[in-house]
DNA sequence: CTTGCGCAAATGTCAGACATTTAATAAGCT
DNA sequence: AGCTTATTAAATGTCTGACATTTGCGCAAG
């Protein structure tokens, strides 16, 4: 594989670095082919070789390559990335083909955490996080009728699952709320935004809600297992 | 905080950022507190700024700083650390004094995830993935009775933790496996290390191992939480 | 067939100058 | 006095060219 077929690019390395993951993320290298050289990167783009040098960093750090002197640059399998950098959330976000290996592992993870979060949630909830929750759940709720508004329900979805991270209040489960825009987003361009779809996810959201708010801890349990539930059809993942 | 508190060093970027780190996770500087300019770092610890820019990369994409020209280098508060970033696993393990708070967040995280990684690896464990369990459990049985193999008992744990969310067969989930280390050896200098606690340890291991074998989801589901409870214990968070 | 030498190619490092951003300070006007 | 606007200093960011180091390969001698 080649640069010639990824877009030009103006300015900075973080925006080489995104071109250059996303290409990464939708398998224009395979595992263990070798990443072009610095130099010829540099060429291509009209950079400096510091920019490229940046760039190759940050995939570096988020186990994207593997560099060595010497031998050059490789790219490593999907086992290797590191799922959980941000980076790589953003690097993902926007992408329309990804992998759908991936899709699925990533819901799977959601799956089996979410209801536990739920949960925690449920316990831990104050005032800031309820508040949080009920105006992401009210965005939702305001643009689930336009299509124009797919975007923007979106990133209220986004926002209320990662307010029900937060709301858990454990450092460590709050650094996950960056998987879900990536999984969120994947949602928009496989789902036909009907709006007997969306009524029906908006009201097993609502039970989430309710459930946190009420700190019923079962309720909550069962009410997010079944809003995933939801987002497994709208994947595609079950029929 | 100056810098003059911290050892000498030796050579690599990677080692510098590995000192630096340590320090600022054991609290030598406060949230917000500004950071030591790269040229002084480079003319205390002899290096070049090369050196120093390649360490503050790293510690930076962690969350550990925050960097701006002109400003400078900022301190940033524990909730923006990238918690779940290998690379921070690899600077909180051999750190004494962890923050108590951060030990706890990370206990909690375990307690409410491993019963549902264990019900996972229950589910898809594979040949190899019992080979690697009872390969963990054998060497945490041999090294329980010597008091100088204290070391080498606390990797076949992290080993035996690490296997089970491997076994889950989620690329999610294995990705968290770095998170243990840190925090089983922070068991190391707390514990006793009295024989009946280990015995009861392992014992508890023991029945998570079995239940996988079995493919009892929910007798793995329990058995990891006693794991935890046991844990919580030797770890001073529950008398 | 194996060992060892040397060359080519790639990433890693260094040093210095320069660019850019930021905050503080001083000047100047109303 | 108070507000606005240059000026300046200080920090990180960037560029450039040269050099160092590591790796793989070819080639020749044993």
């Amino acid at each position: 594989m080649t640069l010639d077929a990824l877009p030009p690019h103006q300015g900075g390395a973080e925006q080489l670095a995104h071109l250059l993951a996303q290409a990464l993320l939708a398998g224009h290298w395979q595992p263990g082919d070798t990443f072009p050289r610095e130099l010829d990167i540099g060429k291509h783009f009209a950079v400096s070789r510091n920019q490229v040098r940046n760039a190759l960093t940050s995939l570096t750090a988020a186990g994207l390559l593997e560099r060595t002197a010497g031998r050059g640059t490789l790219v490593r399998k999907m086992g290797e990335w590191h799922l959980l950098d941000p980076l790589m959330s953003e690097w993902m976000t926007g992408l329309v083909n990804l992998d759908p290996q991936l899709v699925r592992a990533i819901y799977a993870f959601r799956y089996s955490a979410e209801p536990v979060v739920a949960a925690l949630a449920a316990q831990a909830a104050q005032a800031d996080d309820l508040e949080r929750l009920e105006c992401a759940f009210a965005g939702m709720e305001n643009t689930a009728r336009s299509v124009d508004k797919r975007a923007e329900h979106a990133e209220y979805d986004v926002a209320f699952h990662d307010a029900t991270y937060r709301a858990s209040h454990n450092l460590v489960w709050r650094q996950m709320g960056h998987l879900l825009r990536p999984s969120i987003m994947a949602l928009i361009h496989r789902s036909q935004h009907r709006t007997d779809t969306l009524d029906d996810s908006l009201a097993r959201h609502r039970q989430v809600l309710d459930a946190i708010r009420h700190r019923d801890t079962h309720a909550a349990e069962t009410a997010a297992r079944e809003v995933l539930r939801r987002t497994a059809i709208d994947l595609g993942i079950v029929s």
